[in-house]
DNA sequence: CGAATACTTGATAGTCCTCAACTCAAGTGG
DNA sequence: CCACTTGAGTTGAGGACTATCAAGTATTCG
């Protein structure tokens, strides 16, 4: 059962905050998912895997699907800072209470890890330590990378980036990208309506950038131009 | 010379990662000072202290003044993610090069250390160890909270926000503030233009909520008005 | 098939940007 | 000491991009 890595190192925060990717092994899913490390838990579509305000008890890692991560203002208005694919790490607090609510874009099932086994799991687990802090890193890079987005684009290199970036991330970057969310969930991601989201999408096609087969299905047909539109 | 705290536990990976705040004693900024740790370096208005893909070779701790942070589009576009002041962590990354450009604000000092060296003083040193992942926790908190600013409030609530979190953070929350930067700079963080900032700031002062007593000098006379402005 | 939801498209409006002129403060040099 | 210069900030007029409101189409699901 304890199929965890049992390597030590002297130092395991020097393991931590050691230089870039070059010295990390990517570590397969199946290392931390052991039994003994965390839970596995199974959403549907929008359905709540924690709340703005919820005691921080778990971390969660996706291991398929989508879910979002999302904050609202006192009239409603959303922002969703994140999708999180397969792989990626979610839920990561440093107070007492979740920042954001989470939930399942389409079904997804994801590994709950108790934050208070964390200290142990650290200890013991290298390997683990450093999937934390690098899943954290990520959502900075990402965190940082959005900001010039939400601050500086228009809408159509909005679209166009987010395209990308999906492209890149979700499908296995062939030309084609499968959007797992809404507009609704574009538009709050990207800071915009549904309707912009839709006309910039429409655009893009009309300019032979892109083709809508289906409105959950994109073809990038003009992969130089959206990078153009990248700015 | 060596005033490093000497502190060792079994499990420096776990100091990084427990709970939150409640278990950290704050660590005076002298503990990582030494000169072993790194090196002090002044900076004057506008002076450069890193750019976007330069080899990161150093981590920054700012002594005093504020350091902006930003990335720019081909265009010439500029976002600010940060404003960093006394006692804060930047420059940051996980791959070889930065992400960002960093210069002085104003007049700055700051603390450089050698990133290669970090394996080293993890190992030995578990409080600068968890200075560095609060200071990244921190940054991915600010970040977060920005991107809700910066995605789906108005001008007038960008403002209000700006006003409150500099004030909360810099000033002794005392009701004044002083501005470091320039119209351009809160422009630049704010996603909005220098005259929609000066335009926001002139309604606000005609609303009461604020006084304008020099440019960079700013009151908050009411202080409910802009909370209710934080939405 | 009908109802509900998701998405698109159109017309209009509003917020914020752009361009431009102007004020103000600070520094320079005659 | 006073033009002169320069950079920062303010204010105004007009325009552009995106939001809002509204209707229509497509898709999903019971």
């Amino acid at each position: 059962m304890h199929t965890m890595a049992t390597a030590h190192t002297a130092t395991p925060a020097a393991a931590i905050i050691a230089r870039g990717p070059q010295t990390a092994r990517p570590v397969p899913a199946a290392d931390i998912a052991a039994p003994t490390a965390g839970s596995v838990r199974s959403y549907t579509k929008d359905e709540e895997i924690f709340s703005e305000g919820d005691r921080a008890a778990y971390l969660y890692k996706v291991v398929s699907g989508v879910v979002r991560t999302s904050k609202l203002l006192s009239d409603g208005r959303r922002q969703i800072d994140a999708f999180h694919l397969a792989g990626d790490i979610f839920g990561i607090e440093t107070g007492d209470e979740y920042r954001f609510s989470a939930e399942a874009v389409g079904d997804a099932v994801v590994i709950a890890y108790r934050r208070c086994s964390l200290e142990t799991l650290a200890a013991t687990d290298t390997q683990f330590a450093q999937q934390f802090v690098r899943g954290m890193m990520r959502s900075l890079e990402r965190a940082q990378e959005h900001m010039l987005l939400l601050g500086r684009k228009t809408a159509l290199e909005k679209i166009a980036t987010f395209l990308i970036d999906l492209a890149e991330r979700a499908s296995g970057d062939d030309g084609a990208v499968d959007l797992p969310m809404s507009r609704a969930d574009i538009a709050d991601h990207l800071g915009l309506t549904i309707e912009t989201v839709s006309r910039s999408l429409t655009q893009l096609e009309r300019d032979a950038v892109i083709k809508l087969p289906s409105t959950r299905h994109i073809v990038l047909s003009d992969k130089a131009a959206l990078r153009r539109l990248n700015a």
